[in-house]
Formats: C-alpha cells, sequence, structure tokens
DNA sequence: TTGCCTATGTTCGGTACCGCACAGACATAG
DNA sequence: CTATGTCTGTGCGGTACCGAACATAGGCAA
C-alpha cells in the first residue's frame, strides 16, 4: 500500500502491447478504493471501468428480501465493468470494493473505443470476461451441493491469491454476506480452521497461517476457477 | 416440428440484416437434438456454435461427486458456443440437449471469422453474452436463498418461454438434476403445483394450466433475467 | 393380454443451516 | 482509563432438504 503505485500492479493493462498502453495512459486515474464502497449498483449507468491493483470488488446480487451472494469477486487479474464492453451499460448486479485499496479507472467512453480497436486489449478483456462466467458458473454450483465450510476455503483462496500479504481484512459478518448465509455459520467453520491450526483470527482480520491445510479443506472449485484464469490469461507477455 | 424449419426461428439468426446473414446461411447446417445429447464435455474443444430452434440446451457444471446443477438455459434467444469468440475454445461446463427440437450449426472458424468482422453480429453475440452473464449471476444468488418450489416455477416459466406448446417433455428426474436438487424435491414442488391447478403431471410430459399461477409462486429471479433478455436484445430489427 | 421397465409417490431418520437471542471480548474514542 | 460500539462466540428450537428404501402405477413391447 505504501509503495508506489503503477498500472502495471493490475494484470490486464500490464499485458498489453507498449504502443496500446500508451494510448490510455494518460487517461488512467489512480482512485481510493474504501472498503464498502458501491462502484456500481443495479441497473445504474456506469461511466468507468475499474482495473484494481491492491483492492478487490465483489460482484453480487441483491435479493428484494436483502439477502445477498456474491457471483464473482475481481482483483488485480481483472476488470470491473465488463457491461460497458459487452453492449449492455448496465447489469442488476452490484459491484462492491471489498477489500480495500486502490484502481485505476477510465472513461467508458475510452475503454470502448480501445475494445473497437479489435487489439490485444478486446482479445484480453473478452478471455477475461470467460473466465469471469466460469466463476459465476462454479460458483451456482457450489452454491448448491459445497458446505458453507468449504465455501469459506475457496473465497479465501480466491481473495488470498490478489493480495500480496497472508493477512485479511475483513470481518465474519462481510464473509457472510458474500456467501450469502448467515454470520453465525462463518463463525462456526473459522472457528473449525482455526481449531485445526490454518487460520488465526482476530476482530476483523484473518491471517493465514497454513494455505495448504485450507487447500485440503477447499472443494474443487477453488481448482477448476484458478486453472481456467491461468489457461485463459496465461500466455500474454507482460510489460516491464 | 413438423412444420418446415428456417434459421430465422433462432432470434440471433432473425436478427442479423440481410447482407450478413447470406454471408453465412449457406454454411448453416440444420441438425437434430436428441434429448441427452451432451453438445460439449468440459474442457472438450468446441467444433461447432449450435443456434437452437425448437431445441432447449442446458448449460451445467457436473461435480467430481457427481452432482450437477444448471447455471443457465439456451432456446431461440441465445447460441450455444460462446467460448469460441470469446477466446476460450473450451469451458469446464458442459452443454446437454435438454428439450429434444432441433439446431442450426456453424463451423467454429465462420463464426469466429464473422465476428471479427466486428459488425452487428459481434454486437449482437456480446450483448446475448451479457444476458447469459445475468443468468449465471441470478442462478447462483437464487440456489442460495429461493426454495425448490420457487426455482421449479423459475425453471418451468424460463423453459416455456423458449417452446411454443404449453406441454414439456420431462421427466421430475431430469429436472432435479438441473436444479441440483433430490428427485424427490420436484415431486413434492410439483405436486403442490399441480394441487394448486397450475400444472397437470403425467409420466414425463408437464402441461401448464395456468401459468399465472406459477408467475404467482415464481421467485423475483424469473422476471429479473426475462427483463435483462429482453433489454438486452429488444431492439433489434428481425427480418422477415 | 401379460410382463417389464421406468416414472412417480411416500415414508423415515438424519443433518446442515436458519432465525433469534444474548453473552462476552476486543478496540477505539473520549 | 473508561465507555461505547462493534465483532465474535454460543445455545436454542425450527425447517428445508438430503439419503435411502420401498410401494405403486403408467406405458411400452411382445
Amino acid at each position: 500500500m505504501l509503495l508506489s503505485h503503477s498500472p502495471n500492479q493490475n494484470h490486464l493493462l500490464a499485458a498489453l502491447p507498449t504502443a496500446d498502453f500508451e494510448r490510455i495512459a494518460a487517461h488512467l486515474e489512480l482512485v481510493a478504493m474504501p472498503l464498502g464502497k458501491y462502484l456500481y449498483e443495479p441497473d445504474e449507468q456506469l461511466w468507468h471501468a475499474y482495473f484494481p491493483t491492491t483492492a478487490i470488488v465483489s460482484l453480487h446480487y441483491v435479493t428484494e428480501s436483502g439477502a445477498s451472494a456474491e457471483t464473482a469477486g475481481v482483483g488485480n487479474e481483472g476488470v470491473v465493468g465488463i457491461a460497458l464492453f459487452m453492449g449492455g451499460d448496465t447489469t442488476p448486479s452490484s459491484a462492491m470494493v471489498q477489500t480495500a485499496g486502490h484502481a485505476y479507472r477510465l472513461e467508458s467512453s475510452l475503454l470502448k473505443q480501445e475494445f473497437n480497436r479489435a487489439g490485444l486489449m478486446q482479445s484480453l478483456l473478452l478471455r477475461y470476461t470467460q473466465a469471469l462466467m466460469t466463476q459465476m458458473s462454479l460458483t451456482a454450483a457450489c452454491n448448491r451441493h459445497h458446505s458453507i465450510e468449504q465455501r469459506l476455503c475457496r473465497w479465501l483462496l480466491l481473495t488470498l491469491d490478489r493480495v500480496p500479504s497472508q493477512e485479511l481484512v475483513i470481518t465474519q459478518e462481510q464473509i457472510a454476506i458474500m456467501l450469502g448465509v448467515r454470520r453465525e455459520g462463518i463463525t462456526e467453520a473459522a472457528g473449525n480452521l482455526q481449531r485445526a491450526g490454518n487460520i488465526h483470527y482476530r476482530r476483523g482480520h484473518i491471517t493465514v497461517l497454513d494455505r495448504s491445510g485450507l487447500e485440503a479443506s477447499v472443494c474443487e472449485c477453488y481448482g477448476v476457477v484458478k486453472k481456467e484464469f491461468d489457461r485463459l490469461l496465461c500466455d500474454v507477455q507482460y510489460r516491464t
């Protein structure tokens, strides 16, 4: 956080060829992403796409009764605002900052313009979108068939992959909202993981002590999603 | 079924400008889609995109333990094989024919070629893909928060919107697989709907007697998905 | 018709999770 | 240092759904 910022901390931006990157570089605006901030709400017009560097954003749907469930997370591997280049401009879902940090944002018209050049940027964005769809599909299946503890492990590992440290700043309540369960369910599952020595919990902070322990408890969904992200976005050349 | 076939029965194909359509028309191949046929299995290379006319295809994920859950359905409003133009070529999900019928298929290279012309075809496919993502998101949330009966109603209504008749040819067992629940759960939920006079069940055939009754029992997810499909694909001009 | 397979209905015990209520423990502001 | 609000732990009854086992009945084939 205290280090200097660079668009290259976002994998998509880092994967752009120099010429493409320089065209948009001057328009990339570093913005702080405070915990809980909504980047967009249902059916609300988007004005920017956000390329997270240290922040993590949760894409989720809130039901009429107020219950919610995360459908996918976006960190430094991706971009928030898919709907801009897909052509819909809005979505019925919400995007909320789940881990505070920073992102570079780009005005929607510039993103669309760059997408329509049909160059590597377009290809990257489309492949990323497909990876995002995989995450959504897997989440749907995971929500049906796997236990809270398994889903908690999946969530922790996916989040851990997006931050540099072993510590996540988040309350059990917030995790419960993401997973669409009661807070007490998280208390119990996290308690099990803590007793097993895999994590350490402290009032809004989780430290992962033994990553392999989580990997032993997690359902297949984590591995499938991770593998798919690697597959779809692996063969890119990073600048710098 | 007995009537003559036309690519225009598929909404995406019907929405293409004449010039675009004529370029691919000769390459569109009518294929029968028998119940239970797998169009692709996990990580298997796709060779064709399928534009259903009377068939309905279920996109779903099968877990390692053999449990499965539908993430989205594709009927005459869409196309199976998104991964071809998104750039991933394969997905970890499966696509299986859920309602027998027909589809027009197009060789993958031709689809990619047409997509890369960056004309209306591209725009249509991208908007359709976004609608599909909405369906996946909603399914994830719906799986967490809504009852089997609500989800059954959602599934029935979405399927009904894709067929001309009021009768669906499907067993409770198959519906259970789609929704990712036990067959007994469907027996009970369908029994309730039958007692309420909304549907009539007969060994592999469901007839919807009172659509408004289903709409009264369904969760919001149906309406949100439907509205989003309408919004994203409404402003197209249909040929013929 | 008869026989057989498959689809549907029903029951039973078990469990994962929910909703609610409340107690304690930590962390920060004053 | 104390007060206050937030976060976490725990217990309770209730329920939706699961897994398995089995009964019944519809529809097709011979």
